[in-house]
DNA sequence: TTGTAGGCGTTATCAT
DNA sequence: ATGATAACGCCTACAA
């Protein structure tokens, strides 16, 4: 019953352990005719080489860590699945794990994934510079959505993000623009918080009001509906879509024309943006390259392709999806 | 630079490699004092275990493998995220996998899989029993919502999903109601089906009208939508929420009045399903259960603590959600 | 081009 | 209770 290994291949190829092994995974150093023989005999028996003792022998494990703030966000999922799929073509496993948003949980799964898996890819993280920097230090690493000097990385364009969606707003004609913003925590918001600085600077004839810190979520949104209505702004950007979509639910719910009464623009595209009514106005951003632009830069790390102290910071673009929830201003 | 093994630790506490071997992983076999001794050492040096060489000694590599049809879909990605939590709180970690759908791809991501984890869980698999069977056979494997006689399972109950959705119609009153179904490959689909006919055989003032096989999407939806505003029925219960969405798209853009005109029961009671408007009424399935119900079962069975013929197939019990998008029919 | 032999870091089987 | 020592299955100089 004991699975075959690499000796039973080479005794019924009639060669040695180490030809086996080089016809498997060195197959140019060994001759045709051998080789041949040998890959046959491998298939006939269906040999499947150990991973275990292949990692013990090498010291790498053909597999990457890949750490997120919760799985069943679609911005992670969709994050998650770019990770997957590029790391499976270049032949590497995914070792998934969930914070579930607790910092704790995350330098936790950090630390013990650290020495199983030959890159980590750590999405959104909550925790600090330095807990990241140190876990870092012991093995090849990638972040997705935060820079930190000295770390791979792989964001988006925060300012154009911004910059886009005012730019939209401010063509229809609006003039005045309330920001609902996430988590003080956030990385992502305060990039974003910067962006909106320059917009206010470069557009002078444009105000745009700061509503504050919100949870990133449909309650947030919720919870920031009647200060915006409040706020004579005749145009809201949100941290994200759910927000979006949280705070334009109240908003019908009081009974407000959407978007005649306000102009609503959400930060994601995700899948639902779309389904709502009216359908979402939002910056998209493609979750999925984020995923997998962090996988090619480990590999190439990891393969020596690339240079492993010449810092990489990569950004993303992203692109405005107009939908209904935007729209001119309401003549006064 | 080296990583510490378990030698230095033995040499730092003067003791023998075996020892701390022992005291690390089977401390009641070692004496009190040396114990402490070998565990300071260890702690003082950051020594943690090899896992190859652990697993290559042991022949087990304390993960599981998980196999979804796409990562980015929010049912499954609740499942995962079930899964993960489960399988790190026993000490597992989790390879996950994304089969984009595709039966060709599953087979080939559980052929790898199979052999560098301890368990296999593979959910809504797009492949035949006998595939399926194949792989079970060389490996701990757990069914996610399908049923193969001989392997262990955990689904929802079905019938309970129709019946839940069509008793609550008919409290309301409708007496025509449709069903919109998902694809002809789908093992839920069929299983519903089957509840749907004993529905029907059960209250027999009511009548059920089956529209066929829809696409499991937003497009489903829509492409059903018409015809069930056709068919007749005053309520209609649909494949998943996804598709109810979609159908309540295309009926508010024809102007139809909900749930005035059209009562709409979603299956799944995915997060949008309160967001969209409106809200979906819809059976509730325990997704994260699902996901961590499946790591139990084959946690238990890789511990010894079930028996690994008895086939166990475990159904969990499902809910209704009321919310907007179903009321009384229109008086006629 | 191919074979020999040593080692990767643990666990597990023997003795002691 | 503890210490040698042989696996575990593969890779890789080094030798032939």
């Amino acid at each position: 019953m004991s699975v075959v290994t690499a000796r039973h291949v080479a005794e019924h190829a009639g060669v040695s352990l180490s030809t086996v092994s080089r016809a498997l995974s060195a197959p140019e150093l060994v001759a045709e005719r051998t080789r041949r023989r040998v890959q046959a005999a491998a298939r006939e028996l269906g040999y499947e080489p150990n991973v275990a003792a292949r990692s013990l022998a090498t010291g790498r494990t053909s597999s990457l860590g890949l750490v997120v703030p919760d799985l069943d966000n679609p911005f992670f999922s969709s994050v998650v699945k770019g990770v997957q799929a590029k790391a499976w073509a270049g032949g590497y496993t995914v070792v998934v794990a969930d914070s579930n948003e607790d910092p704790a949980m995350e330098r936790e799964l950090l630390q013990s994934l650290a020495k199983q898996v030959d890159g980590l890819i750590l999405c959104s993280p909550r925790t600090s510079d330095d807990a990241i920097a140190e876990v870092a230090s012991r093995v090849r690493m990638a972040l997705l959505n935060r820079t930190i000097p000295g770390i791979l990385s792989v964001t988006i364009d925060n300012t154009q993000v911004v910059m886009t969606a005012v730019a939209h707003l401010r063509a229809l004609g609006h003039r005045s623009i309330a920001y609902v913003g996430g988590p003080s925590t956030s990385w992502s918001d305060a990039r974003r918080r910067e962006g909106l600085r320059l917009c206010a600077e470069r557009f002078s004839d444009i105000t745009v009001t700061d509503l504050g810190h919100f949870r990133p979520h449909y309650s947030g949104g919720v919870a920031a509906a009647d200060l915006t209505a409040a706020s004579g702004a005749t145009a809201v950007v949100t941290f994200n879509d759910l927000v979006a979509i949280g705070l334009m639910g109240r908003l019908k719910e009081r009974g407000f024309v959407l978007p005649r009464q306000l102009s609503v623009v959400g930060i994601d595209d995700l899948s639902i943006a779309p389904l709502i009514s009216p359908s979402l106005t939002s910056v998209r951003i493609p979750r999925p390259q984020l995923g997998s632009s962090a996988v090619q830069s480990l590999l190439d790390v990891l393969a020596g392709r690339r240079p492993t102290d010449g810092v990489s910071h990569e950004t993303l673009p992203v692109d405005l999806v107009i939908r209904q929830s935007t729209a001119e201003p309401a003549e006064k």
